[in-house]
RNA sequence: CGGGAUGUAGCUCAGCUUGGUAGAGCACUAGCAUGGGGUGCUAGGGGUCGCAGGUUCAAUUCCUGUCAUCCCGACCA
């Protein structure tokens, strides 16, 4: 492509609505261009680099079975109905009317366009098990659109969704998709770490993450220093037997402690260690208000947290909740002789303390020598905190850290939440109804253009990978008015394109300065630069990644090109 | 949805406090020179100052409302 010829708008400034890398670099390389919050055009940099990444999940997916079929994004509110979904949604899901009135939605993602489409024509054991996929725009309309490409509220998803009629059979698929992910995202170059995660709204049991490894991710993964196990925050277990201290407990006494609310007040004023202090939290899980304990030093987590009270949603009350169902401002509650008929849940640390210390209930006092079990009884004790780094690794190797990830990625197992919502039926070989067992498989695609976007740049912009740079060579001749330049660099576009290189030429009159400085700031994986010793036939041969330089007769081109492409392999 | 901030040219911003209907740099057009790391000079084009009310002889500037965008948090396959 002649760059004369396309649409490749680079910029000089940052602009001022981008905060991070990718986003920045995307915007000021040419590459999008936003529309309206969350909404972007993706012009054609970025249309070229999305087809390459769309390329690799075509081949992986096409390797591990899946047949791609296309679904459409208008889907009648009747179908989201019959999952319950229409009304469990919330507000995420965009929703329409068309000119007759009838509802519509926008689809977040197509568990019940899919499910409609093989329980009408799947009615038989014979044609299972089967996946289905699709590369399509998804619109969700999140409270918070940011970071440009990684949370739109539209934005492009592979999707694949598969049927079987036993678990088995979801098994093998399942790990056939973890395979075709692991093998996507190594070829697209990135730094990544699948991870145990939550199945969120989807539903579901055995689900996995997959996670670009990023400071700015959303996510935060807990991974053990010497084994493979690695989890999202929100899911990874807490497997520690406390032991109850060999300490003589002390008779319960209240103690005033005036304007002292915090964990780190109460703790500093009383001289005690926050790890001796018994955090009570207010939560509202479905209708119901639920006292939760924690360690001082330790965080309630809300997903275990609605996981052992097996509710729908929990959510901290706020002060005012708190203040109603307790009586007693939020900085001072507690669970000794609370007196009110209230569900209490404490985590396994909090069995273990002796003479602890704990809200009164009553605003400015606190409990000193607080043993749970003798001054407080709980419903029930349960892992219900956050990991922290340091923390022994659930599966017994090694210590836990942390990194930042940003979900690329996520496969599950959905079981037959869909199918048995849906009526989605077949018959088995003793020719009886059953329910399809399903798996559904996410890869956000425009996300991980970003992704790479922010793993893969320098101080002078963008550093593709080869295999998903949206050209192989960037070819400049430096003075488009130098005959003998023009003409070599004309010379080698046609040779290199015979070679299957895909080459942007840049044939812009424009300053040689203004050349180098936007070919390094798209950061295609190779420059060739057309100059002064055009007219001996010899051109210079830039690498972006590494910023080697060869000077290369035009004989000797291809051969070179040749070798750094392999050497770029994998990158 | 709570908190914070910002809307002036394609981009980055100044002007507004103390009202008199707009500026800079970059980008863009033309010309001359230049031609290996965002070139120099000259001459140009481009803005209902987010939108709507209000105050005023007069509003980019003051007041009210509204919309949009960004950031933090909550939320989220």
């Amino acid at each position: 492509m002649r760059q004369s010829m396309t649409l490749i708008p680079t910029l000089r400034e940052v602009p001022a609505d981008a905060e991070i890398k990718s986003h920045q670099l995307l915007l000021r390389a040419g590459f999008i261009r936003q529309i309206a919050s969350g909404v972007y055009s993706y012009l054609p940099l970025a249309n070229k680099t999305l087809h390459k990444i769309e390329q690799i999940i075509r081949e992986e997916m096409d390797n591990a079975g899946a047949a791609e079929l296309l679904m459409p994004a208008m889907q009648p509110a009747e179908l989201w109905q019959e999952s319950g979904r229409w009304y469990s949604y919330g507000d995420e899901l965009m929703r329409m009317r068309d000119r007759h009135d009838r509802e519509f939605a926008l689809g977040a993602t197509h568990e019940e366009v899919i499910t409609s489409i093989v329980r009408d024509d799947v009615k038989s054991y014979k044609r299972l098990p089967l996946a289905l996929y699709q590369i399509q725009t998804k619109f969700r309309d999140e409270k918070r659109p940011r970071f440009g490409l990684l949370r739109g509220r539209e934005f492009i998803m592979k999707d694949a969704y598969s049927f079987h009629t036993n678990k088995e059979s979801l098994d093998e698929t399942y790990n056939k998709m973890y395979t075709a992910y692991t093998n996507i995202f190594r070829r697209c170059g990135l730094d990544f770490r699948a991870v145990l995660a939550d199945s969120g709204a989807i539903g579901g049991k055995d689900t996995q993450e997959f996670m670009v490894l990023s400071d700015i991710g959303e996510d935060t993964i807990a991974y053990s220093d010497s084994s493979d196990y690695a989890a999202n925050i929100e899911m990874a277990e807490v497997n520690i037997p406390y032991e109850k201290p060999a300490e003589e407990a002390h008779a319960l006494e209240k103690v005033e402690t005036p304007e002292q609310k915090t964990i780190g007040e109460v703790s500093g004023f009383l001289d005690v260690d926050a790890s001796k202090v018994i955090k009570s939290l207010v939560f509202k899980a479905d209708d119901e208000y639920v006292m939760v304990l924690v360690r001082g030093d330790h965080e309630a987590n809300d997903i275990k947290v609605k996981k052992v009270l097996g509710a729908a949603s929990v959510e901290l009350a706020d002060q005012e909740e708190t203040k109603k169902v307790l009586g007693c401002p939020v900085g001072s509650i507690g669970p000794v002789q609370s007196g009110q008929d209230i569900k209490i849940v404490a985590d396994y640390a909090v069995e273990a303390l002796v003479n602890a210390v704990c809200g009164a209930n009553e605003d400015g006092f606190h409990y000193i020598n607080v043993s749970p079990g003798r001054d407080f009884q709980v419903d029930s004790y349960a892992d219900i905190r956050f990991i922290r780094e340091g923390d022994p690794s659930p599966d017994g190797n090694g210590t836990i850290k942390f990194a930042r990830g940003i979900e690329v990625g996520h496969i599950f197992k959905l079981g037959t939440t869909y199918s048995e919502a849906m009526d989605g039926t077949y018959l088995d070989e003793n020719g009886k109804t059953q329910p399809y067992i399903m798996g559904c498989y996410g890869i956000g695609v425009s996300r991980t253009l970003s992704a790479i976007a922010e793993q893969f740049n320098d101080e002078n912009g963008l550093v593709w990978p080869s295999n998903i740079a949206p050209y192989d060579v960037h070819l400049i001749p430096v003075n488009t008015k130098d005959s003998s330049q023009l003409a070599l660099a004309e010379d080698l576009y046609s040779l290199l394109k015979r070679d299957r290189y895909d080459v942007l030429m840049d044939d812009r009159a424009e300053r040689p300065g203004v050349k180098f400085k936007d070919s390094d700031l798209i950061g295609l994986p190779v420059r060739v630069t057309v100059g002064k010793k055009a007219e001996e036939g010899i051109v210079e041969v830039k690498v972006r990644k590494t910023g080697e330089v060869h000077e290369v007769s035009k004989e000797r081109l291809v051969p070179l090109l040749g070798d750094i492409f392999q050497q770029l392999a994998g990158f």
